[in-house]
DNA sequence: CCCGAAATATTACACATTGTTACCTAAATA
DNA sequence: TATTTAGGTAACAATGTGTAATATTTCGGG
């Protein structure tokens, strides 16, 4: 098992079908389990994307499992319960539970919040994912996010040094955006962890500015691309009003 | 601000006044606003973890709202409304909605609901972070996974250079495995994406190694710690057998 | 339009990093 | 033991990067 999958636990067969049957109906992998062993079973076999945890689950309890199960992983769970009393939902959502569903439910409604609750994972996982190595573009240049160099718009292949890189990077994934010396300095320790912070008070990022542009301008004097913004900063921008013949 | 905040938006002033004074009793930053202008001007300016945004917010319409915000961002966001039924609850989810809370709510239960959304958030993001940057420690020496330096056993703080940073990145996550050049040559460029392939031919390795060992043994002619393995490669670990006096 | 102060650009230099080469030593093997 | 082979290391070269000094540009006020 390697997509994504959601896996229904119930100890009621019907219901467990029932809720099994409409997610797979809108296109969701689905595994069924209906006790607390069979969850850890699954859990540690593949990939489970998110957990419907029924609360009254026979001998066991779901709070209690929901606890555990937080103890050692993040998957998302969903508690379903005929139990609507606030304090009860409240002890769903304290033992980390994502969200609380009372039984009965619409299971339009089911649907929707198992979907709320995934956007919001894949959401934050793919963010974070992009934090390191999205691809930037920008008129027409390209930076992989990874190897040191950058395409221009006519596709050549230029290297640049790990610094001009990382200022490149930072740059272009703020465009039309004129950066203080600040923010660019920050950026580009943030950007990779595990620098020693760059001196802003320096001429350093001017050098380096400097040397970046002798490497992408075509009139290293005269920029087109990255420009100063004085009492500012710099900008990777490209100047529409400029006249091209 | 700075400090992770939530923006709660209603435009009766009781209301708003009402939730936000609960939050705040419980801990958190709270920022109010009434309509979708201020919340734009709230994100804008700062750190905005959450929003807590009233379905009907006179002349606006807090689904739109929220359906606009989802473009741009990925800021948390609870609806709250005083339309219950399903498909006025269906339709919030729709546009984003991370959960949907029917007015009049049990305050507590709507704190419930908050953490759990922000636990999500911040559990995603943290485990992210941690994917690129973990610990490494063996034998009491550490590797904080982000700065060029390791601690010794001691806790001396031992500066490293980037390259010698990976090779012990690579020996401290496989201590006791004996590694073959081809091996550690590769892992230390996957460590760090982005990067022209070592060559596995040359001797650079072994040069590496000499180097590091130069700053992490006591007597790096008779190396401890960072051992070879005649024709297979290096390897790190502690000899116990060894008899020390 | 010119001057001077402030901001930015550039140049020269110092130093660290890192791979290569050549030569040396130690270990394995016949 | 002689020979062979793998690993160690010194010296060098090519880069990368920051600092400091110097040059240049910009912009507001005479």
């Amino acid at each position: 098992m390697s997509v994504p999958t959601i896996l229904v636990v119930d100890d009621d067969m019907e219901m467990r079908q029932m809720m099994a049957q409409y997610l797979r109906k809108h296109g969701f992998m689905v595994h069924t389990a209906a006790t607390g062993r069979e969850i850890q079973h699954h859990i540690s076999a593949g990939r489970i994307e998110l957990i419907l945890l029924d609360v009254m689950l026979g001998e066991e309890n779901g709070i209690e499992l929901c606890k555990e199960l937080r103890r050692e992983q993040d998957v998302p769970i969903i508690l379903v319960s005929a139990l609507s009393a606030d304090h009860q939902r409240m002890s769903g959502y304290e033992v980390g539970a994502d969200d609380y569903i009372a039984k009965p439910f619409n299971p339009d409604l089911l649907l929707a919040r198992v979907k709320a609750v995934l956007r919001r994972v894949r959401r934050s996982a793919s963010l974070n994912y992009r934090r390191n190595t999205s691809l930037f573009s920008f008129a027409g240049w390209v930076y992989d996010g990874k190897k040191d160099e950058v395409l221009s718009p006519d596709g050549i292949q230029i290297a640049l040094s790990q610094r001009e890189t990382r200022l490149l990077k930072v740059l272009l994934a703020n465009p039309h955006v004129p950066l203080t010396r600040d923010e660019i300095t920050t950026a580009m320790d943030v950007t990779q962890a595990g620098d020693i912070n760059m001196d802003s008070s320096g001429r350093a990022l001017d050098v380096l500015v400097g040397r970046l542009r002798g490497k992408i301008e075509e009139n290293p004097k005269n920029p087109a691309l990255l420009k100063t913004e004085r009492g500012v900063g710099y900008i990777f921008a490209v100047d529409v009003t400029q006249t091209e013949i």
